[in-house]
RNA sequence: GCCCGAGUGGUGGAAUGGUAGACGCAGAGGACUCAAAAUCCUCCGCCGCGAGGCGUGUCGGUUCGAGUCCGACCUCGGGCACCA
């Protein structure tokens, strides 16, 4: 008997693969197209296991679709652009290029082994000119639709390294790199204009079915659309030149509580007063200090600067309220001014305790839940312009019956309660939420107040980076004509490699010659633009070049309309805004530009987020030596690979000393905790087919799957049951008959079926149990060799997705013509799934008490007979009287008693 | 703070409103072996000798029947957040 040997049946089947150009895509309209494609991975040097599993899951959607008669594309690229790169050579002296492409290298060696089937004449770079060269071209066309523009723009700028820093490389104030403290800088910079497109966006993903319900709303909340009041506020006189405040609330119903007008230190009527005195100017200055990262304003505290200046209530032109300065406010939402209404804010409540403003509440709740107990209920004003007493000192207000607030806390309503008004809109008793804010729109409208808008929380998108190792923008800057595309003739253009790293900055910017070019207009002496794109920008449009990686242009129209949609996406969820959203406002830019067809507005049809590969981190304790920095006493924690320890007598111990560790369970592999398993390590020691099988196997593909080195060995054993299965299979007599071929044949088909429908609804760990369960029956069958050889080439068949070398060895010793691969995927009998004979369970009063076997089609009536004659259901009636007797056919009887 | 999602044996997890715990891991027992490894077989939610009873985070509801649907709560996880 011959033994499993992953390593030379792999090899063997990957070169037959290659060798028949399996699976190269071909466009013909002989079948239907499937284009399944993974978020192609960034070129690190080494895969890990989230790789392994993310393009596993593909691999078996890809070949299940090959099987079931679909042209399919599967392409691999690299997302090769970005920081790590540069990073590297500043601290190794290399370069950038050489750096990436060697890693591009071998990760490639490392994928190849798991013999998954792509079409490796597609491959790209994102890094290769080729490709960003057609990404320049796609710029300039995005340039003349109007979809990107520069503005002057608010970064976080790194005077060390000399660069922008991204959000989350800003910590605690400091650049992540160098330390050095984070300043706000305007730079002029180039955006995508992709807030015009937020409604679009937004309302778009109502469509997206085969979408996970979370990345949608993740989706949804990110654009964030808001329906709300724009209105000014009328400045009393003063010399500044500005005589309103614009603002805009999502609360028009609590305009009624305003105490305050609050502007940001950015807009325009406070850099009016900057610039008069030298107060504010401290004062601003100040304000805007400090990240824009969450941290830093969190810990910042709500400052205000008291303008002096005041203006009058929309409502009530007696009423004057003051103009503050506040550094909470963002100029670039909404107008960059706001009014505060602290009896129903928290920020406004604190603000107007610490500056002492009047707080007046607008509506209370219609019960009390402690916030308001004490105060009088049900008050309310007869007419939205009768607030004479919403003016001044409430506590002398001649009625009595007004409202302090001297609560800590703001009232905010919850959605969808009834709550009175107190001040305002005719005594109206009003839902609060949308209901409320819709209603005092409308009165506001019709009062002359403003109108109604939506804002959208999505911003345009910054792709400026001070970098060198990105897609060099196609832009040239002349003193003539101003900012100017390249010539499309000129394209790519490349990035010099001459480059020096020795010291912080963009290497571009210092490069002797690269960025003096002529001007493309009047071919006057010009500067190229130095800044790069995001990289982002790399991956919001691979999908599409992957349907003519070599195209002259940035995709080809019919290729592009044969392959587009992606059917099947597969990728983390970590990218579930940015690269989706960037990548489905691409879509749009490139059929606006022409280079996407208009049925596909949407790229990926299915999106699925599948979770990441965990370990146990194994961890001892140590003690300090008198060496050590934090001195004698300091516990410290020591972490172990999953190598370096071992079982015994259930006890997890370290191989060298013998001593228990500690199991964290759990946790992502973390290369800083060891907790880590490499791939190339499990294919040498298993083979490929091990690894994919037990990435599948364990958990649902939508949630975290932990690497166990048992469930690992379970994987291999089972492959090798299931080889030596074959081989048992292989050499029967062809003519023996046996028992049972009729059971082993149903097994069969229940298995056909229950394994499609796995695999179509991304179930892989059901569809793996399904065929565990299909084996253990052929395993023990006593069929004929007849059957048993049709039931292991189809065993065989549903395992071809999951371990396509093993399942090629099989289809090839049983005798399959041709490769498996190609193979047509079973069809399950639909009169083999279900038996002529059924056994019911009978329940009394829900709970089972026997159950009963019947002829499949027997009547209802029937069946009810026997059941009410039934030995055991006469016994656990114990001479009740039956009320009613559910029998649900096929299924379950309930009697009900 | 706002918005989502999830809670099932020792463990990963199965289960169109219809026999809860499939399948795997771990564990126990057995066969083979001089012995071990490997392999194979059996058992394996809890209580109970047993008949039986109880069981899907908690409490209620709908239903002939609820892990599944509805409501409230608890716990954990995720996303967003000076967004006016």
């Amino acid at each position: 008997m011959s033994r499993y040997s992953a390593a030379d049946i792999e090899a063997k089947w990957q070169a037959a693969w290659d060798a028949a150009g399996t699976f190269k895509a071909v466009r013909s309209d002989d079948k239907p197209k499937y284009y399944v494609l993974e978020m192609f991975p960034y070129p690190s040097g080494r895969i890990h296991m989230g790789h392994v599993r993310n393009y596993t899951m593909g691999d078996v959607i890809a070949r299940y679709k090959l099987s079931t008669g679909h042209n399919v594309l599967h392409p691999m690229g690299w997302d090769a652009f970005g920081m790590p790169a540069e990073n590297a050579a500043m601290a190794s002296g290399g370069h950038p290029k050489d750096w990436t492409y060697q890693n591009i290298a071998d990760m490639r060696a490392q994928m190849k082994p798991l013999g998954l089937s792509i079409d490796w004449s597609r491959e790209f770079a994102t890094c290769d000119p080729e490709y960003y060269g057609q990404q320049q071209s796609l710029f300039i066309d995005m340039l003349a639709a109007g979809l990107v523009y520069r503005k002057k723009a608010t970064v976080n700028w790194d005077p060390v390294d000399m660069t922008v820093l991204a959000n989350e490389q800003v910590i605690d104030g400091k650049g992540w790199r160098s330390g050095a403290d984070v300043e706000r800088r305007e730079l002029v910079q180039w955006f995508f204009k992709i807030s015009d497109m937020a409604g679009e966006l937004l309302d778009a993903l109502d469509g997206l079915d085969n979408w996970p319900a979370k990345v949608r709303l993740m989706q949804s909340n990110w654009i964030g659309r808001s329906r709300g009041l724009q209105f000014a506020f009328g400045l009393t006189e003063n010399d500044t030149g500005h005589d309103r405040v614009e603002v805009y609330t999502t609360r028009p119903d609590t305009l009624l509580g305003a105490s305050f007008v609050g502007i940001s230190p950015d807009h325009p009527l406070a850099k009016e007063l900057e610039r008069r005195d030298p107060a504010v100017a401290a004062f601003c200055t100040d304000a805007r200090k400090g990240g824009t990262t969450e941290e830093a304003m969190e810990k910042a505290d709500k400052l205000g600067y008291d303008t002096g200046l005041t203006v009058r209530h929309p409502f009530d032109t007696a009423w004057e309220l003051p103009v503050y300065i506040a550094n909470f406010i963002l100029m670039d939402y909404g107008t960059g001014a706001i009014f505060g209404c602290p009896a129903h804010d928290q920020r406004d409540l604190d603000f107007s305790r610490k500056y002492g403003l009047p707080v007046k509440p607008v509506f209370i709740q219609a019960y009390s839940k402690g916030v308001l107990t004490g105060y009088p209920l049900g008050f309310a004003m007869s007419s939205a312009f009768n607030l004479a007493s919403s003016n001044g000192d409430l506590s002398t207000s001649s009625t009595g019956e007004l409202y302090f607030w001297q609560d800590e806390h703001a009232y905010v309503p919850p959605k969808s309660e009834s709550v009175k008004y107190v001040h305002g809109f005719a005594g109206a008793e009003l839902q609060t939420g949308a209901e409320g804010v819709d209603t005092a729109i409308a009165f506001c409208e019709a009062n002359g107040v403003g109108h109604g808008v939506t804002k959208f929380r999505l911003r345009d998108w910054g792709l400026s980076r001070q970098r060198y190792w990105g897609c060099p923008i196609p832009v040239v800057h002349c003193d003539t004509c101003g900012t100017v595309p390249e010539k499309k003739e000129n394209l790519p253009i490349e990035l010099p490699y001459d480059v020096d790293f020795s010291i912080p900055g963009n290497p571009l910017d210092r490069h002797p010659t690269w960025r003096h070019t002529t001007c493309p207009n009047c071919n006057a002496p010009a500067r190229r633009e130095t800044d790069t794109m995001d990289t982002f920008v790399d991956s919001s449009w691979y999908y599409a070049r992957f349907t003519a990686p070599h195209a002259t242009t940035p995709t080809a129209m019919a290729d592009a309309a044969y392959w587009m949609n992606v059917d099947q996406y597969i990728g983390g969820v970590e990218h579930a805004i940015l690269h989706l959203l960037y990548s489905r406002f691409f879509a749009r830019a490139m059929q606006i530009t022409g280079h996407l067809p208009k049925s596909a507005i949407e790229p990926f049809d299915a999106l699925f987020t599948q979770g990441m590969v965990t370990h146990e981190i194994y961890q001892t304790y140590g003690r300090t030596g008198p060496n050590d920095r934090h001195g004698e006493g300091h516990g410290f924690t020591q972490y172990h690979f999953p190598e370096e320890v071992e079982n015994r007598n259930g006890k997890v111990v370290l191989k060298a000393t013998g001593n228990e560790v500690e199991i964290i369970p759990s946790a992502k592999m973390s290369k800083s905790k060891k907790n880590v398993v490499d791939p190339m390590n499990i294919i040498a020691a298993y083979g490929a087919d091990t690894a994919r099988w037990f990435v599948l196997s364990d958990s649902p593909p939508e949630r975290d799957v932990e690497w166990t080195a048992s469930g690992a060995d379970a994987a291999a054993k089972h492959l090798a049951r299931v080889w030596a299965l074959c081989d048992r299979i292989g050499n029967m007599d062809p003519n023996v008959t046996g028992e049972g071929d009729d059971d082993l044949l149903r097994a069969m088909h229940r298995s056909i079926h229950d394994v499609t429908v796995g695999i179509e609804g991304f179930g892989f760990n059901a569809a793996i149990a399904k065929l565990y369960a299909f084996t253990s029956a052929l395993t023990k069958s006593k069929a004929g060799a007849a059957a048993q050889k049709l039931a292991i080439r189809t065993l065989a068949q549903l395992m071809s997705p999951m371990t396509p070398h093993l399942a090629e060895d099989i289809w090839a010793h049983q005798g399959g013509t041709g490769l498996i691969a190609n193979a047509v995927w079973p069809v399950a009998d639909p009169a083999m799934l279900t038996h002529d004979s059924v056994t019911l369970p009978i329940q009394i009063n829900g709970k089972r008490r026997a159950e009963i076997t019947v002829p499949r089609d027997m009547p209802a009536s029937e069946v009810e007979k026997l059941v009410l004659a039934d030995d055991a259901v006469i016994r656990a009636l114990d001479g009740a009287t039956p009320k009613k007797l559910i029998v649900v056919p096929g299924r379950i009887v309930n009697v009900v008693v």
